[in-house]
DNA sequence: ATTGCTGCAAAGGTTTTGCATGGCA
DNA sequence: TGCCATGCAAAACCTTTGCAGCAAT
């Protein structure tokens, strides 16, 4: 284990272990949003043992050592997102299917972030979600209805 | 039940009560976020035998005519809103003490909007949460840090 | 009589906590 | 030896579902 990239973020007394580095490769790799149980699926192969109060702990690391974001997407699980950069982005989510996708809108946090300051807020994390129907779904949806 | 702000929004077939018409009053009336646990507990007086379920069902009921709002302001159970007019803000939380401030950036939302309509995307509804810590939230952890 | 809503009880799913074990310094 | 992290079991928590009874048309 020499040289993996959470290596230089670990604080002394606290230790580099496979789960620490294996689920953050998970999510640093995946550029989907995963849930705690996904990530725990994906890694039965090289960490049979692995658990759920695991995952949930190593999270809170990770979120904690600022690498991993937590995304409440609606209802259901919370899902988890390591971004390249600090390039945080809004998601758009599908009521219908589900699907999630990412938005690009330059300056909108800043323009939150700046009100935020403005009130004395400090560690400002930004989280943006819009919910709607795809295409697709809204397609489904006509067609249904019409054999009503 | 004459003339309640919600006789004109229930279609054909679907029915007035009391527990519709007064959480729709808690809601509306409160400034704040509630959490359908805390709807109960204020209505406690005037509908005593109200639970959970009931709660919920009504919410879902509220959210389908358009009149409440979700939001998921990180962990914790899911919170309500009922804005007066269709002017939904951003939410600015404090990870310390929980307090919640309105955020009004106008402009944002139809930015965000276009985007996901520019992908097919309809019947958006936006939700923008801010996460931060509060100056005095602030304030007290320096102390707490000074006395460690 | 039929339909819709409520209350109660129970289940469901996600996340957290307690505790003993194990690994690494 | 001491401490940190894991695994397992159990609990806690929020939310939903099933079903019987009631209310209103």
């Amino acid at each position: 284990m020499s040289h993996h990239p959470l290596a230089q973020m670990v604080a002394n007394g606290t230790r580099l272990t496979p789960q620490r580095q294996l689920i953050w490769d998970v999510l640093h790799q995946s550029a989907e949003h995963l849930t705690a149980e996904e990530i725990r699926t994906r890694l039965a192969g090289r960490l049979p043992g692995l658990n759920l109060p695991t995952v949930y702990r190593t999270l809170v690391f990770l979120r904690h050592a600022g690498l991993v974001q937590e995304l409440h997407l609606g209802d259901g699980p919370v899902r988890y997102e390591a971004p390249e950069v600090d390039e945080r982005h809004p998601h758009l989510v599908c009521r219908g299917c589900g699907r999630i996708e990412h938005v690009e809108t330059d300056g909108l946090s800043v323009t939150l972030g700046a009100a935020a300051s403005a009130r004395g807020y400090a560690d400002q994390e930004i989280e943006i979600v819009v919910y709607a129907t795809c295409a697709e779904c809204a397609e489904l949806r006509t067609l249904a209805a019409v054999n009503e």
